[in-house]
Order: C-alpha cells, then structure tokens, then sequence
RNA sequence: UGGCUCAUGGUGUAACGGUAGCACUACAGAUUUUGGUUCUGUCUGUUAAGGUUCGAAUCCUUAUGAGCCAACCA
C-alpha cells in the first residue's frame, strides 16, 4: 500500500493537498483513513466549477483508498428543493463517481440541537434578543473591534429556558437567535460571536414542519463533517476565516477532529459561474433552462454533448491550488475534442447547401459507397454511403474568384469528394441578384475512392450529401456565452454582455441517411464541422443535432487574416 | 485605514536550497481522401528591492499587486 503510493509520487508530483494527506498517512493519523465528502447546497445546479471539487473529493478517495460522501447542505430552508436534490445526485453520477454515502446535513438538525444546547451549558452560546440591525452595528468593522450584546451574559439557565423556547416557537421569527460566545474583538469578523441558529417558521423539503429554528452554516458544516468522520474537508478559498471557527466549534464540542482545507475555485473565461447569475439566466429566460447547452452547468455541458471523460480529464488538467485563477475556455474545448476524435462516428451533414449537378454522372443513378466509421478506431468499421447525380455540398467549399490559399472549389479547381469521386466545376449557375444557386460538376468516374486510378491529386476533400436521400435536421451552433473574456473584469452587467451570437439555429440541414435514426447519447463528428449529439428534442421525423464543439479550423484563421 | 491568503511565459500548473519542466494557447514545418488527427520544432516566465548562502523561484525583510472577511446565505 505504502508502495503504491510511492510509485505514484514518483510518476506525477502532488498538489497540495495530496501531500497533507500523504504525510497524514504517514504519521498513521485517523490510522490511515482517508474520508472525503462533497457537500453542496441543494439551492441551484451544479456547474463546472462543482465538477472539480467532485473530481478532486471522490477522486482522492479512490487514490488512496478511502471513501467520499454525497452531503446535502440543507440548513436553509427558504431557498433549497428536491429538484436540485435529485439534480445533483444525477451529476455526480453521470460524472462517474458514486457516493460511500448519501447524507444531509438535515439528518442531524437534532444531534445539531443537542451540540447547541452543550454549548450553552459550558457557557459558550447565548441567546441574543438584538435586531438584525444591532447585531450587525455591533459586530464593528474590519478596522474597529465589536461590542459586547447586553445580552452576551445572560445566565445559562436562562440561555437554556430562552433557547428551548425558540425551538418550541414560542418567538417570533427573527426576534431571537443563538449566539456562540467568542471575541467581538476578533481580528477576524467571522468569531465576533457569529450567530449559530436562527428562526424560520418555514418547511423544510426535508423535515417539514418539525423544525423553526434551524443552523447556520458554521452550526451545522464541521459539525456534519465531525459527526461523518470526515479527515479531509475540502472547500474552497472564501471559507478561509471559517476555519477558525469550524476548529473553535469541533474543540469546544470535543467532538471528532475534522479538518478543513481550502483550495481555489475554477473560473472559466467567456462564461459566468455563480449559482445567482446563472439562476437569473434561467429565471429570466435568458436560457431555456439550467440543462442549456450554453450553460456551464453540467446537466447543459452534457446536453451539448460533453462527455464525462473529457469533463474528469479537464479537471484533472486545472490542478490544484490556491491561487486565484481563469482558466482558458480553449483547454475545456481541447480536453472534449480529445475524447471525441476518439470515440465520435464520423459522418456527412451539409449546414448551408450549395447544389451539384454532376452531368456525366447518369441520372437516377444510385451508388452505395463504403466509408469508414472512424478513421482512429479500426473496430469502429464502415458504413455505406448514397452517391448520386445531384448533391449538396457546403456554400463555403466554393469560391467563384478564391485567394490565393483556398484549396476548395473554384472554376477549374479539382476538389476530392469524400470517399466517392474527384469532380471539377465547369458551370457556375446563379440566379437574377448574382448568387451562385448552382455548380454543374464533371466527375472522373476512374477517381472512386480506393481504386482511384486517375493520378489527379485535388488538394482538397469535401464533405456532400446525396440530395436524393439526404435527410433534413434541425442543427443548434452554440458558441461562448459571453462577448468578454471576463465579465468580473467589465463594469457592465453580465447581461448585456451576452453573445447574441451564442445559439445560431440551423432550421434545414441536409444529412445523410444514417443520421435518421440515432439514439440520445451518441457522439458524431460531423466531419469538417465539428463534434455534435442528438438534442433531447429530437422526433422521429425530425432530428436535432448540438453543436458540442468546432473542429481546429486552420482555413478559418487563414480566412480571418486576410 | 485590521486580519488572513496568494504572487512562476498569454493561461494553468511543477520544481520542497543545486539544470526553471509539463500542458493548453499562439506560430512554423512534416504527414493526411477531414485545412481534422498525428508528429516535429519555435516564441514567451520566477512582481520589485534588499538580505542570508558557495548557490535562492524556493528562506528572511520591506514594498507592490490581487483575492477574501463586517447575511439571522452557503
């Protein structure tokens, strides 16, 4: 065992909290143990930014052979629902992990209740009768120290007696809360006696009505942590000044010792991450809902076709630290790319047709191609393909008057057609305002893909679709959520400064046959296009395709220079 | 103007007092029936100033910059 870790710290350096754990090993704390959890709020969807404190929770227990628990942090009534319950647990699994536990921090609201009462009775908590407004005057600034409540000593059998009567709803909501009993001068605002339970006369998904009093956070997080057993507890960098209080709650409770650790969040570039903004974008219909394949959420990200693969080999390539941090939107684009070119069906979908006539190739002719399914995966075998007299291809793949790199169509031009024939244009048809409507080719029947015999070496391969058996389909191209780089960095709101460009509908694709009938989570390259997925929208009669991600495009940076 | 945390190429992340490495991006070339893939190469970095040391990205001091903390949110 010993060993195996060794092996790996020779392979790939650690991060840092890696190390703690392995010197905690080492020193034989908790004998060894490794315990994990992951313990988000049920108030909203998971996103990216979740994805890789899940990766580094459950992955740091299979790394060390330990466990990881799924803990619902459900201490806030007014804002948490079952939706985002099952929601959740739904990622974590399509994510790959499957919890040791499934817990909630509601579970233990009466052994939190006792911990609460054990703190009055050693003269740690009190209730405090002061307004909202108060508490918050008291509470001081970062530069000046607190004052004491007029109720900070009381008796604790009062405390007690006051204490029993809130959770018997005897007061008002907000009329009263609980205290711990720490240092309003604290250079640290989080111990100027934070407040520990509060009143709620609300229903909790969970427990109902049984509760009106319910904890806050640092009541309820270590000591949830505590109760699991957990060695590591991971959270990110805003929880820092908690930890001073998580380590007074667990000292004065004698309670097991939980340690919390803290590393830096994910922050995507051209996207916004924060349950608030991203709920607004639902509420608002800026989106059509959390699952919108624009959305950084994962149920959107597995909507537009990212696999979970790509999204665990993401996570892994971020890393681990403290450091505040933007990450490239190119390495997540880069990581799914990777996992497709690999797995995805390589098939033929026209976007914006352009006709071909192809004269000398008899009329109501029909040729069955064979064309390999992937090229790299040699299991994935081939297909039969329809070739005909009159095709679609891509209005970008011809150019009347082309620059000088444009290796496509052109007049006189030869241009391969993937896995069929080598054609050259020979009549440009256009309609009364000038646009090309119409390309009538000459093929070299001696061309075919695979016993090609003609010598000619076109230097481009075009993607086309039989316009006899193509297939129409509705085709969705998303691109980045946000026009700016990072909108934290814009005085604008985040609002306006959406892409307008970020979902382009193609109403009437032409697709070749076989993508009539595909099922919810196949991965297709559509080849020279890009990644794409069945949308859930998809009937029997009309496929919809999502744009996953492009391919590289080295023609469209050519292109953009000029 | 208090406390805590952080600072390495464009973006991330290693190097734990001893050759600044890796990945993404960008650029160039080779291969290619996808301007894809694959392969090769190139550019770019230790925030600053002092100090300790034979030797500092690493230790110390100061400065500078960034983030977090004053919800009865988590």
């Amino acid at each position: 065992m010993t060993t195996d870790i060794k092996e790996t710290t020779e392979k790939a350096p650690l991060n840092f909290i890696e190390e703690i754990i392995e010197k905690d090993i080492a020193e034989g704390k908790h004998d060894g143990r490794v315990h994990t959890r992951f313990p988000p709020e049920p108030n909203g969807y998971l996103h990216i930014g979740h994805a890789k404190s899940i990766c580094l929770n459950f992955g740091l227990a299979q790394k060390y052979g330990g466990k990881c628990n799924l803990r619902f942090d459900d201490t806030n009534p007014v804002t948490e629902d079952t939706e985002y319950v099952d929601s959740i647990l739904g990622d974590v699994r399509w994510l790959g992990f499957e919890p040791d536990n499934i817990f909630y921090a509601s579970d233990y609201f009466d052994k939190l209740y006792e911990f609460a009462v054990d703190l009055i009775k050693k003269g740690k908590a009190y209730v405090d009768d002061s307004t909202p407004d108060e508490i918050a005057a008291m509470k001081g600034t970062p530069t000046r120290p607190g004052t004491d409540s007029p109720y900070r000593n009381r008796s604790v059998e009062e405390n007690l007696d006051l204490f029993t009567k809130m959770k018997n709803g005897e007061f008002k909501e907000g009329s009263r809360v609980l205290r711990a009993k720490i240092d309003m001068a604290s250079p640290n605002m989080i111990m100027r006696d934070p407040v520990l339970y509060r009143i709620k006369f609300a229903h909790h998904h969970r427990t109902g009505d049984k509760w009106c009093i319910y904890p806050l956070y640092d009541m309820a997080h270590g000591q949830s942590d505590s109760i699991e057993k957990i060695t590591h507890s991971i959270c990110t960098l805003e929880f820092m000044p908690h930890r001073e209080l998580y380590d007074w709650c667990i000292d004065n409770l004698e309670i097991f010792p939980s340690k919390q650790y803290e590393f830096a969040r994910l922050n995507l570039n051209y996207t916004v991450m924060s349950k608030r903004k991203l709920k607004q974008l639902v509420e608002e219909k800026y989106v059509s809902g959390w699952d919108d394949p624009r959305m950084p959420t994962i149920s959107g990200m597995r909507r537009r076709g990212y696999t979970a693969a790509a999204i665990r080999n993401f996570a892994t390539r971020v890393g681990i630290a403290k450091r505040e941090n933007v990450i490239d939107l190119s390495l997540l684009e880069f990581c799914v790319r990777e996992d497709l070119n690999k797995i995805a069906t390589r098939s033929m979908a026209v976007l914006d047709p352009l006709k071909v006539v192809i004269t000398n190739y008899p009329e109501g002719q029909t040729e069955w191609l064979e064309t390999e399914n992937n090229p790299e995966d040699p299991e994935s075998g081939t297909r039969k393909l329809p070739f005909g007299r009159e095709l679609w291809i891509e209005q970008d793949d011809f150019m009347e008057n082309p620059p000088k790199k444009f290796f496509r169509l052109s007049p006189g031009q030869l241009g391969r057609l993937k896995s069929a024939y080598i054609i050259q244009v020979d009549e440009v048809v256009k309609d009364a305002s000038g646009e090309v409507t119409e390309l009538h080719c000459t093929y070299f029947p001696e061309s075919k893909s695979g016993e090609d015999t003609s010598g000619l070496k076109p230097k481009a391969t075009l993607h086309w679709v039989s316009a006899e058996h193509a297939v129409a389909g509705e085709v969705r191209l998303y691109d980045r959520l946000l026009m700016v780089e990072n909108a934290a960095d814009d005085p604008r709101d985040f609002k306006e400064l959406l892409n307008p460009d970020s979902l382009v509908v193609v109403k009437n694709a032409w697709l070749e046959p076989s993508l009539a009938d595909v099922t919810p989570n196949d991965h297709f390259q559509f080849i020279r296009l890009g990644y794409f997925t069945p949308d859930a929208d998809t009937k029997p009669e009309k496929p919809v395709f999502n744009r996953t991600v492009t391919l590289r495009d080295a023609w469209a940076k050519i292109a953009k220079k000029g």
